[in-house]
DNA sequence: CCTGTTATGTGATACTATAACATATGTCCT
DNA sequence: AGGACATATGTTATAGTATCACATAACAGG
């Protein structure tokens, strides 16, 4: 059976664009990136990058596992979580908790506090980048004397584009 | 104009205070939410929302589980699952993405865009209620034309308790 | 009552993620 | 180059989270 995420389509913005340029300035990004910070893009982290940005939307890490194995690698789900792992701490792609689910990052280099906008019709995530404590989170943090680490901000709804064909006023 | 931290209004937070009247108090206004709304607050979901209130804390689907086994039911996941389906759907409990948890909702019958203050130390979390389509996330659905429907934000971090602990002062 | 709807019981299964341990690869120092 | 240490990968197994499918029961309205 197919995973949940296959329903889910993709991002950056929710205007189109050329998609075979952003799959290449991706990886360029992330290469100078890591190297920059002299972080280690291997071979198995470089490819599931490129699954990601290839995808671009967010997909599962079951989604990935499978692509590496038409691909003829006999890979474990270890391997992409690993992956992930590394490409989520430096903020080469983010996890959508709302839908158990990864992205390629559309800002690499930018400060990283992002949050998304979640289409429930067609799927398609967009990211912003925002200050980490700029907002509701920060103002509530601060009045609880909380010290934020990271944060979370996912809205669920209805992007422009099919906002139009809502049947539903 | 209010000042933006005046709309934000924070539970009991990481303060203590009378457990047992919260638990109480939380399943009357669960009741009377019920009853205003024709909602049907069977035992099922009933002793769900209890054991939230209990709880008092994020707790997952399975740990619900286990306390109904406890009690002698041979309850099975659906069971609970239904049951937090029923609350979350009325703004009787939220699940923390971050968590795969669910926790008893401290403001039952407020607007609901809820925020919350995670600590990653004790675990406690703190519940803020936020206009649905204010701050960073509302700003950013705004340029992109995008409709909010329900919005997670979560952050992790230190509470004001745990911060003191820590080792880098 | 009977009928349609809503809620529950139950077993099986799908989806998501990590533990644990062995092996390999890279880096740095001498 | 050789050795030592840290980092990354391979692999098996298992833990944790969530839903499907179908049978039964409780309830509201005519």
């Amino acid at each position: 059976m197919q995973s949940q995420s296959d329903q889910i389509s993709v991002d950056a913005g929710f205007a189109s664009h050329d998609h075979h340029a952003c799959i290449t300035t991706g990886l360029e990004k992330a290469e100078t990136h890591c190297q920059k910070a002299g972080l280690r893009l291997t071979p198995a982290r470089r490819r599931v990058l490129e699954i990601l940005l290839e995808a671009h939307r967010a997909i599962g890490a079951y989604d990935i596992l499978d692509r590496l194995r038409d691909e003829g690698r006999g890979a474990q789900p270890p391997v992409v979580y690993r992956a992930l792992d590394f490409l989520t701490a430096h903020g080469l792609a983010h996890k959508i908790e709302r839908l158990n689910a990864f992205i390629a990052c559309s800002h690499t280099g930018a400060s990283h506090a992002p949050a998304f906008l979640i289409c429930r019709e067609c799927g398609r995530v967009s990211e912003a980048e925002i200050a980490p404590d700029a907002g509701e989170l920060g103002q509530a943090a601060a009045r609880a004397g909380f010290a934020i680490e990271r944060a979370v901000r996912e809205a669920v709804g209805l992007c422009p584009l099919c906002s139009k064909d809502a049947p539903t006023p």
